[in-house]
DNA sequence: GAATAGATAGCACGATCGTTCGATCTAAGA
DNA sequence: TCTTAGATCGAACGATCGTGCTATCTATTC
């Protein structure tokens, strides 16, 4: 695959590379509390104490920077949510495992401001551009992954035959969906408890 | 109640009226499609052939446009969602008609950008700010008068004496949220469909 | 029909936005 | 050690932000 992009990026000097990584993380903070949208240059700047043209330097448009903090982003969720999601036994207990790992890093404030890409859900839904694209394709995996696991632990034999993987999905995918919201709105581990009953009953009622 | 805001207002003539009914609307929809925080004076201004003076003097502090915006939004909740949702016997029937009235509102695009409160709750959930608690006392309604209802069923003996209602709003209200996003994001009813099946088997497994 | 007060427009302000440019500093390879 | 290219800064641009002031127009009241 050619990556058409790169191939007229400039190299990266040592201390250069420490402060992009250090701008993204910035970066990952402030679009979890207040939005991709009010991702700005000058209050990136500001807040680590960076002249505005030294941020600007490492992405040269805003557009990149947006980019390149989802990917980050998406970089953060792989690492704290899937791969511990996905460490257990393949079936009902992956499944049951990757709720758990969303919850918990949710109340852990992995983002302070909750799920990085609930934020993006619901400030990129309206269909106009390129994120919303990326967001688009970003729910479609993300509810593809757990679809893909309940058929497997459906082909087990741990699931009804009956059960409708896209559905059981949907409905977990709602419930976590929620307790994220209202985790960071009331500041209550109440909200991510209420998920996890709504996700133990939804899988109870699908067992055989 | 003393109403200490109001009570300095300039009276309105029936032109200005008209227009600031206008303006609120064009409000409304741009906000539940990018945010409230991207509703500007300038832009409504542009989309309304109004001068920006024109547009401002309606509210006389952007916080004030938020407000009125926010308001004039709940008013269109409650004609849409609310009181269609009540009009039916008390007990499961109310409960199941709220749902559905909240899922039709979504598919009609009341609010282009899908529900406008979800698009708040989003926003807004990191704590902040009036906005935020605004939001937050909204969400606590909206639950709460969900969990009213479904504990009117209960006491009609039309749900199992041990469903916890605060839990089974919790997760009608899940599959109702996520059904709007995805909604919006995909434009397609197949997820508001989901939704609906949720809450059918949320309902079916609490009744005796 | 005159008086009045609200509706709207035009212009200007300081702040911030994304972006560009040129100057200076410094890490890394020759 | 010298050279070079990336890192960072300061200053400036045009655009847009929220907001104020002044002037003109017009709906409403007497």
């Amino acid at each position: 695959m050619l990556d058409a992009e790169s191939s007229e990026e400039p190299q990266r000097r040592s201390d250069g590379e420490q402060t992009h990584t250090v701008i993204l993380e910035a970066a990952m903070r402030l679009a979890s509390i207040e939005g991709l949208g009010s991702l700005t240059v000058g209050r990136l700047a500001r807040e680590l104490d960076i002249s505005k043209s030294g941020v600007f330097a490492h992405f040269r448009s805003k557009e990149r920077l947006q980019r390149e903090t989802i990917d980050a982003a998406q970089a953060v969720f792989d690492r704290e949510v899937v791969r511990p999601g996905l460490a257990a036994p393949a079936g009902l207990a992956q499944v049951e495992n990757l709720c758990e790992a969303y919850l918990r890093y949710v109340e852990r404030r992995v983002f302070p401001g909750g799920c990085f890409f609930a934020q993006l859900l619901a400030e990129y839904d309206a269909p106009a551009g390129a994120i919303h694209d990326a967001v688009a394709e970003g729910q479609r995996g993300w509810l593809g992954l757990l679809e893909g696991l309940i058929t497997t632990a459906k082909d087990q034999g741990e699931l009804h035959p009956a059960i409708d993987a896209t559905q059981l999905a949907f409905e977990l995918y709602a419930a976590l969906e929620l307790a994220n919201y209202l985790f960071i709105l009331y500041s209550d581990p109440a909200m991510t408890d209420r998920g996890r009953h709504a996700i133990r009953t939804a899988i109870a009622r699908s067992t055989p």
